[in-house]
DNA sequence: CGTGAATTACCCGTTTCCGGGTACTTCCGT
DNA sequence: ACGGAAGTACCCGGAAACGGGTAATTCACG
């Protein structure tokens, strides 16, 4: 039985030199391409495939948002994140978008391919780097790997803190946000809670981390 | 005759997918890899390709300086710089370290292949749309392409950069370089006024476009 | 050798951020 | 209906950053 895959990355070199090593495999076929999110929701709207690789870092859009309205509209669709980084808050976050395995560029060819079968055959599947990092989960106590989603702030929380990344000053965000700037300040002490951050540097490291602004 | 070739990128899997295709022009022949800039640097001790393929974002140390390096110890290698991003401060300064040209990894596969062909012949290359990026180059008065190279910052103020990026407030930053915090206060100044930023959250954002740390 | 930049260090007053607290309203889930 | 979280807004004093200025020393380059 052949297996349908659809590759989501911008880098279009990446997605042409993969498509050979994947279509020689006798049960895959890469049926579909995708460079942003606004084309896997295109493609996906008039093909499904049985495998989406799908890349966290999406130029438009998260591949964490995009994972979450595939699960939900197509929930035959099975999503393998493929990512750069090895980063705990982005595997945690995918796996509970509905990504059924996490695979790092990092890793071979080897692992991509297995990566493949296991999600096509309803498991699970972390590639062994993935692996070794979710395995302390228990006694890792590293501020970094602790830094909560951003699901943990509202939607006014968020709002401020992309404008403090964007390097906005409080008295800025409220005239732009219609508030006053104790309010401003009183969600910037939120947001540093929440996260656990402390200075205006964490909080841009942090943001950019997240997606919600570039650098 | 053919050109011999070595990769340089820390995607395993990309640097894998790649080989095919290259290895299948006529002319073409992958000697070698590297994931790390302590790998090419360690590699290019042995033996020296034609053209290297360098992505500029090496986990350990910037393209940017290894370039600089391979061009100044292996003049006769000629590096084709790989990115993921259009960003025109990293053109400029790749060109300015030695590269011969640049090829962004949202073109094709036969731009990057007509990319090697030109510098192993001595002649520069820009795929498309980094040809395009340089060209309204007299009339772009957006701040952010503006925005001076990492060098014209001193080895002091790109510590100090690096150190406010990462959250430490001066007082911290002048403890751990042995020096007063007023001192500290003068190079946060002095960088600001060189890179025409305002806040620290621009700093920031700044040195992790850099590469100077990471998000 | 002279000059300019980098590095070091301080003065000052102002602004912004910060962290402690207070309080009210609205919305949503149980 | 109730409770908790989000959003709004203020009080306070202190810390840190900020931007104006001063100055000295060292180093590299023409």
């Amino acid at each position: 039985m052949t297996i349908r895959l659809m590759l989501a990355d911008d880098h279009r070199m990446f997605r042409e030199a993969l498509r050979g090593p994947l279509s020689a495999e006798p049960d895959m076929e890469v049926i579909a391409e995708a460079g942003t999110g606004a084309e896997v929701r295109s493609v996906l709207a008039r093909t499904q495939p049985d495998v989406l690789l799908l890349d966290i870092a999406l130029p438009d859009v998260s591949g964490i948002e995009i994972a979450r309205e595939v699960t939900k509209r197509y929930p035959l669709v099975r999503i393998l994140a493929l990512s750069g980084h090895a980063d705990r808050i982005y595997v945690e976050e995918m796996l509970r978008s509905g990504a059924r395995g996490y695979v790092l560029k990092a890793a071979g060819g080897g692992e991509l391919i297995a990566g493949i079968r296991a999600v096509a055959s309803g498991r699970g599947f972390l590639c062994s780097e993935v692996t070794r990092l979710m395995m302390p989960q228990m006694i890792d106590d590293d501020t970094r790997s602790a830094t909560p989603p951003l699901s943990v702030l509202g939607k006014r929380e968020r709002e401020v803190l992309r404008l403090l990344a964007q390097g906005k000053r409080s008295a800025e965000i409220a005239a732009m946000l219609g508030i006053s700037s104790s309010t401003a300040d009183v969600h910037r002490r939120n947001i540093k809670r929440k996260l656990g951050l402390f200075t205006t540097a964490d909080l841009t490291r942090y943001a950019i981390h997240e997606g919600l602004c570039s650098s």
